[in-house]
DNA sequence: CTGAATAGGACCGGTTGGGTCCGCTTTTCT
DNA sequence: AGAAAAGCGGACCCAACCGGTCCTATTCAG
């Protein structure tokens, strides 16, 4: 599968921060235990996410995470590259000079129509789409 | 990257089968040479082909593995699929009825999406479309 | 100064992708 | 019948990677 546990949390967190982004920082712990990701591997992520502006961190007392950006501006494509590296979908060993099997590597070519049409559906979608809703806890439980 | 190094050697040697086809039975180790492809490896790919009906297998002296389908009727979609499963673009943990985290998911959707276009990217070409050329050898060589 | 917060490097264990080995079966040829 | 030439398929191996932890350093409010 091509998007990673990461970007789950990842993508997670930055719906949480959207909805919570008038009220000031937001410690790592209240996002972790809310969504329920390990914390220490959050933390990772976030850093990563505040290296590419997309959040922005306090550090110290009152500290914690704000998202840096409008939720309507940054894509999925963006947030998802920002987490996971570009969506790489084919490696190919050699380069188009001396692709030594097939004399013209139509495989470059499907394969990066296939990127091209994911990016697609990608930019299609905002941060903003993605609603963070605080669930009715276990209304459901008991029924697994 | 979603697509395996066993998709690329998998493709290659149904290319590389299409072409012969009219010849009778190619033998693992041509195959395996002429695409320099680790030949143990290339066998489990083969077999897997074989039992999918892609291909067909025969045992004994002259035997090889021929090619069972006509090229321009199978897809690089039922390629892939036979070789590496379903594309599987995203992995999540609950169910739609206990998705917990966000009342209506958007990621379902959105992946969906996604992997509906690389599904219709893929069906659109067949194994006709990948033609295996003898490559004029190392002309090129000697730059590297 | 102290404590609450993030930063970030080192590390770790399980999974899996890529690959090997080897003995078995099937088939053809003599 | 027997030897040789193929594919079959189970067991195994290794390295990379992903998800995750730990520990110390740094920053900052009060």
């Amino acid at each position: 599968m091509i998007f990673s546990r990461k970007t789950d949390y990842g993508l997670r967190a930055l719906m949480y921060l959207a909805e919570r982004r008038a009220r000031g920082p937001v410690t790592l712990s209240e996002i972790a235990e809310k969504l329920m990701i390990p914390k220490a591997f959050l933390s990772k992520i976030l850093q990563q996410l505040a290296k590419k502006g997309v959040v922005r961190s306090l550090k110290g007392p009152s500290g914690g995470f704000v998202l840096a950006v409008e939720p309507a501006e940054v894509t999925l494509q963006e947030i998802l590259t920002e987490i996971d590296g570009p969506t790489r979908v084919f490696e190919c060993f050699a380069t188009e000079a001396d692709c030594t099997f097939y004399s013209d590597c139509m495989m470059r070519e499907v394969f990066g129509e296939v990127e091209d049409q994911i990016g697609a559906v990608l930019a299609r979608y905002t941060l903003a789409d993605f609603r963070y809703t605080d669930k009715p806890a276990d209304s459901t439980a008991g029924k697994a």
